[in-house]
DNA sequence: TTGTATGCGTTATCAA
DNA sequence: TTGATAACGCATACAA
């Protein structure tokens, strides 16, 4: 259906030169005399003339834009990232797509392809979207297109690697509710199958909080250990089965906000009173954590930090001249504590 | 930098025919004997070949792909809408891109004009995002390229337009208000100007809401008629202005979930109880008002059955001949209540 | 049934 | 300074 009316050949024609000399007063190459620079930009106005992108880009190899996949756009936590990422990279003068693969591994995969087939200049990959056998396949296929992961560990080193220490920061979190005098802190983790299972932080998260267990001296107890797969639901799900526990939990620490907001439902429903009967610790600080109430402590995850990360990333490569760049491969980044009233 | 390697020459010269025949079967046109065709299978698999989609595009004159302009990415009111849409156009074997203005009006002008120029097959605009004088330029400029407009009125016949009765829900809520015994109603309204001030619903609910009032004989008074700009923020300011007021309201009526969120935490923080003290009533029912407690209740707008419905109008335009279509041009849906505990 | 040639709208390399 | 012209990778009408 769709059709570019007017070509470069039109604005040639209106204004009595060659194609040759319009491209050069599009794209500044060349010099032209001012005079007919006029001309050509008066044919341009009078056509509405618009290059066509898609030709521009089989001719240079290259789009001038960039694709982001994401596997859960219902999720704050990837849209705040994502907002971050966008808006530095049109700051460098770049475009991007968003591609929300919905939780469907199947369909991250296929827009991956997408993308790679499409030569948009570099990808972004947010947590658990693209399967590792695919990234592989493609990152030997088109070694030019720079891919950037943001929690993810590819185990591929041309892939550019933005990674928070979870560990360390849900140990802090943990010894802080030990401190503050919890007792019997469970923990509602991510899933360890299915979308978000491949999250870097996943597994981290729970290491960090039995380390912080054992050097208290705390019983790690799996009974209070509960797997949710990082929607509210599941959060909620878990708190539930958490109070049918004969012992209950004193405090809870949800793998992620989301999660933690999906406890604190389960808990009002109940009647029970955050903090008075039990805390309530959450990871990501989206920007909901703040607004319920009441507000839940968490710990930050630099969103912000993160999208612009791999926004700056991907903006260098593309001036860089091929071998001379020093970017890391592999950065991290760490998750603070925002003490709240849920504690 | 990208870089496709192998090409449709390759294949051919692989697999000892000539482009035409590889063409013929990636395509699946024209009968390609079967010895032929795995020959040619083979050197595709071996080759790990891969058709540029650009290429395949500016041929083509289409990219099988959509575009997809929202204002807010933050708003969950979008990406609801965003997920169901992109699911069904995926469905139809159609990909899509979503672009975020982040409530940045210049950026959705320049997405607008980034679609078009790369020549996808469709776009569909959610509610405030791309300037009117833009769509209408170049709605002329690519009049094959079909624009769907969810909740936003661009008094452009060339566009197919979905459309919510807001000003009715927003009576019926009012009005249940009323019925409940509520006699002092707030309104925070949706922004008067900038982002978002375009969104068809916005005039409307509040209409629905002084017409319900002015039913019952109640009076329209404009002090307690705030403005927001449909943003959680926003909602917790008009609310914290609406309890310093001589005679404060006894129920609250947001133009969407968020404002209402906002308020629900301002009312939290200076221990008012919901509702008890003050009832609340949201719009749009995004997940998260289920969750909340006291629930928040709602009107429920179509966001799946908008979502859907742009993609299937996509999806029939692109499949049907020319000129006998018969897809309305303007659609309406409308939003139900939905009554929880806040009321 | 398969191959050749042309064009899609640009950019870029050369001559003029 | 400007203008032909050859790619870019693919699809397709037309020939063989």
């Amino acid at each position: 259906m769709p059709t570019t009316k007017t070509t470069i050949k039109d604005v040639a024609k209106q204004s009595g030169v060659s194609i040759s000399t319009v491209s050069a007063v599009l794209n500044a190459t060349g010099w032209v005399p001012d005079e007919t620079k006029d001309r050509v930009e008066r044919a341009i106005d009078a056509l509405g003339y618009r290059p066509n992108r898609i030709a521009q880009s089989l001719k240079k190899r290259r789009s001038n834009a960039y694709g982001i996949i994401v596997s859960d756009l219902l999720n704050p936590y990837f849209t705040e990232i994502v907002s971050a990422l966008q808006l530095r990279l049109l700051e460098g003068g770049k475009y991007s797509f968003i591609f929300n693969s919905d939780r469907r591994s199947d369909l991250a995969d296929k827009s991956f392809e997408f993308i790679l087939d499409r030569q948009l200049d570099g990808i972004v990959l947010i947590s658990d979207s693209v399967s590792e056998k695919t990234v592989r396949k493609y990152s030997k296929k088109y070694p030019d297109v720079p891919i950037v992961a943001i929690e993810r560990d590819y185990d591929l080193d041309s892939i550019y690697t933005l990674l928070v220490d979870s560990e360390k920061a849900a140990f802090e979190a943990t010894t802080f509710l030990i401190n503050l005098g919890y007792k019997r802190i469970a923990m509602i983790t991510g899933p360890s199958s299915g979308v978000g299972s491949s999250t870097y932080g996943r597994l981290q998260r729970t290491e960090g909080y039995k380390r912080a267990l054992r050097l208290a001296k705390l019983p790690v107890n799996d009974d209070i250990i509960l797997e949710g797969n990082f929607r509210m639901e599941s959060g909620e799900q878990a708190m539930h089965k958490l109070l049918c526990l004969p012992k209950r939990p004193d405090a809870v620490f949800a793998a992620n906000d989301l999660m933690a907001l999906g406890a604190m439902k389960a808990l009002k429903q109940v009647n029970l009173h955050i903090p008075g009967d039990i805390a309530l610790m959450g990871y990501d600080d989206i920007a909901l954590a703040s607004m319920v109430s009441p507000a839940l402590t968490t710990l930050a995850m630099p969103k912000k930090s993160l999208g612009e990360k791999a926004a700056e990333i991907l903006l260098q490569l593309a001036e860089e001249e091929p071998e001379n760049n020093d970017i890391e491969r592999v950065q991290f980044f760490s998750a603070m504590l925002v003490p709240r009233d849920s504690v």
